[in-house]
DNA sequence: ATAATTGTTTAGATGAACCTAAATTAGTAA
DNA sequence: TTACTAATTTAGGTTCATCTAAACAATTAT
């Protein structure tokens, strides 16, 4: 009785009103809706009556409205989705594309938990995508990780790349070039008082990369 | 001014009827849509008037409908996208889930024409989906590749499992027992008079398979 | 050839998701 | 407070994809 199916247009409002309501902490507005679904209020205002039906978010008049646990929970599958895929898509084929994140707003929408729980496994269970935000587990529950940048890591502290924070081509061109990609695993060996660049323990070589791209590289946890 | 974006539905329209045309050879009624569409045929008369007016069928009333050359370009483009999702599907997770099929009706539908472009080169070219049917090329061609049974082949002649017939879990249990499985090389030694199994050389082992299941296996040209 | 059957199309409605324009409410400034 | 402005909602329409029921065309059987 709990499975209703959600059509891909209310996901989409589920996942944004989550977002607003992260960044705003609190009652999300409809017109900020409007902005980022690229309608008008007045078809925002249709679709939060019809969410309220549906026991989704909590809707008042010209008050604003907030997610019920139902909807929070079916915005963080949504989440999810997306970003598991996301990790895929750049794992298949490098940040190449600018389109990644399109294409996961198309693919964030394909039905199967067991598909996304399937890639999750096949992907490693990676804690965060290539942007760094977390990755809501399969009970829908969002995990407070956080991405660190191998500048501010302690010498001798290992981990994993996980993603980047500038995605220029020539970033990642540069990354490609001296070996580094997701997943990579390093130690950080030291740090060069005079210019804040970084020595790493690459599978056993040393890599020493420059302040700039320690900047921009992180971990997690 | 030729690439008009189709809605999900449309492409499903084109799709059906690219294969009732092929099945049937010719003209393709409006009954017959209705059925694989799972809707009425007063919907599909609607349907056949639009694709019409874009000029993606020819529609004569009372008379049925033929793909126009853009249609059929349009049709083929969804048939490759879902057979390269469906050998993506069975690569990743073998052929376990009954919802494969299900799953690639979904995703046939993300548009991104790179994204399956490099899907197909990921997934190593291949030349047909897991059930044996040939995979059109990124121009929209459908080869005539022909799926050929192992218990058919000569003595000496090497290839590569694409597909099986028989899917049932238990057949497929006991492939991946013995270790054979979509991509697996293999190389035809002997026939044996007796039972008409068959002997097959799998990485220097000599694996020998019942006529049986040489009768499910195939490769391709 | 005519009648009966089957297949197909039209007419008129519906629901989802959107729109514009007008009305309403909430919040702010005089 | 009252008047004004900005945000929001309602009213009334549109398009897409569907439906049912009725009308119409084509095919088959007598």
């Amino acid at each position: 009785m709990n499975e209703q199916e959600l059509s891909l247009t209310e996901e989409n409002y589920l996942k944004i009103i989550y977002k607003l309501e992260m960044e705003h902490k609190g009652e999300v507005t409809t017109n900020a809706i409007a902005d980022l679904t690229n309608t008008k209020a007045a078809s925002v205002s249709d679709m939060l009556k019809r969410l309220s039906q549906k026991v989704l978010v909590n809707y008042i008049k010209y008050q604003g409205v907030t997610l019920t646990p139902e909807g929070r929970k079916k915005a963080l599958m949504v989440i999810r989705k997306h970003r598991l895929w996301e990790v895929f898509l750049v794992d298949q084929r490098g940040y190449s594309l600018e389109a990644d994140h399109e294409i996961a707003e198309q693919l964030e929408h394909i039905e199967s938990l067991q598909l996304v729980d399937q890639l999750e496994k096949v992907l490693g269970y990676p804690p965060v995508d290539p942007h760094g935000d977390p990755i809501p587990n399969a009970k829908g529950e969002m995990p407070n990780k956080k991405q660190i940048f191998l500048k501010d890591m302690q010498i001798n502290q290992k981990g994993q790349i996980m993603g980047v924070k500038d995605t220029s081509p020539l970033f990642l061109k540069y990354l490609d070039k001296i070996g580094i990609g997701i997943g990579t695993e390093f130690e950080i060996i030291d740090r060069v008082e005079y210019d804040q660049s970084v020595e790493l323990n690459i599978s056993g070589r040393l890599t020493i990369i420059s302040k700039e791209v320690a900047q921009n590289l992180f971990t997690i946890e």
